[in-house]
Order: C-alpha cells, then structure tokens, then sequence
DNA sequence: AACGTGACGGTTGAA
DNA sequence: TCTTCAACCGTCACG
C-alpha cells in the first residue's frame, strides 16, 4: 500500500528490516532474529532510548556519537582506511562519518559542536543601549536603521557585532515604554534586514565557497 | 560502490 | 519553574 508508506515519515519506514543484513562485511543479527520488526530494533537501555542503525550499530537519537567511536573514525581515517570502510567496520553511517572527518579536517577537532542554549542576544550590551538612549534622547525621530548607520559610522560597533535594526527597536521599545520609531512598522524593518543580509550574502559568497568542505 | 547532501525526528540549554 | 526556540545530533535515502 503506497498511502500507507507515504503516510509514515521516512526515517519511521520499515525499509531497515529489508536491507539488514547486507552482503560485503560480517554482521550479527543484534537480536539473534533475522524477522524482528523495524520497531522491534528499539534497544532498551537505562532511558529506552539506544536505537540499532541498517549497519547493527547502537546510537541515541539526538545525541553525538560517544567520543572514543568519533575519535577511531578520525584513527582509521589517519590510517588511510576509506570513510565506507570506517563506516561499515565501525557501524555508523557514512553520512556521520562524513560529517565528523569533514569537520575535524576543518576544525581539527573531533568534538561534536555545542548542543542547545541560545546565541547571546546581540545589540543589547549595556554600552550600545546606552549610545542608543543618547541618540533617540538627541534626536527622538530617528529610525532604527539611522540609528543602525550611526552606531557603524561612530565605531561603536562594526559590521560583525552591530545589532540589526529590529533589535534596536525592540531595545527601544523596552526602555522607551511605547514604540520606538512610530512611522516604521515590522514590515518595513523586515524588509530592510532582508536586504542588508543579501547584500551580506553577495559579498561573502565566494570566501564560502572557497572553504567548503568537499 | 562510494559519498555529499538535505530532510527528518530527536535532544539540549540559554533566555 | 515552565516554556520557547534555535542550535546541534545521527540516520536515512536520494542522486
């Protein structure tokens, strides 16, 4: 039944117990049942959460792969053993291992990046709020993106760190109580952050393309 | 056959 | 204390 397949998300469709085993490398069954349904293949562990992938390997969805297994990826590829032969040696995916060569080639580390909390909010150090209470109090009708121009033009920030224009209003509204800029509604700042991130894009674009991974 | 990539369901932790 | 949300994870399937 096709609506049937179609109606289940991918990653829950039943294709692993028809691909496992595969021929080329030796694999034990991790169940000693060659007919054990694809939902069958929840492990339980200490939080029922361990998962077997196609290759009969153990992992946790969501979580990074457990450091000493990310460190004999790197090991194995150090040795010069293809990424496909790691994969299936080590039973990961070769997407994973893939993902975790490509970033140690980049980053020289096997560490897996910093997992949830939020990015500091950018614009509202107590500096910058302060410049912007001096210029809102020097000049009450000036928009965001003026006031966005002006923090650049007098080096109070620079390209990198400068708050974007809805987070200057955003600041504004919350120590100026109503709104900050009356005349400039959301849509306009949308607009404006829309183009100054293309702008940014255009202008990058070749330093990204230049370090990408391969 | 090997591998890069994006969608996916999931976890985490600062705000 | 609880909720939100954007970061990351590994697997899977496609090309």
């Amino acid at each position: 039944m096709t609506a049937l397949a179609g109606s289940i998300p991918r990653m829950m469709r039943p294709t692993l117990a028809q691909n496992y085993p595969r021929s080329g490398f030796p694999l034990e069954d991790p169940f000693g049942d060659s007919f054990v349904s694809y939902f069958d293949y929840i492990v339980s562990t200490p939080l029922g959460q361990g998962r077997v992938n196609q290759l009969g390997g153990v992992f946790i969805n969501g979580r990074p792969l457990p450091n000493h297994i990310r460190h004999k990826i790197v090991e194995m590829a150090h040795h010069g053993i293809r990424p496909c032969v790691i994969s299936r040696q080590l039973r990961v995916s070769h997407g994973c291992v893939s993902k975790i060569l490509c970033r140690y080639q980049e980053t020289g580390s096997i560490r897996p990046g910093a997992i949830g909390g939020s990015k500091p909010k950018q614009g509202t150090t107590p500096d910058v709020e302060k410049r912007i209470e001096e210029y809102k109090r020097e000049n009450p009708g000036m928009f965001s993106w003026e006031i966005r121009d002006k923090l650049l033009k007098d080096g109070i920030c620079d390209r990198n760190n400068v708050p974007s224009v809805s987070s200057i209003s955003r600041t504004m509204r919350s120590k100026f109580g109503g709104k900050g800029d009356e005349e400039e509604d959301e849509e306009e700042i949308e607009r404006k952050e829309l183009e100054e991130n293309d702008r940014r894009a255009k202008h990058s674009i070749e330093g990204i393309l230049g370090d990408r991974c391969e």
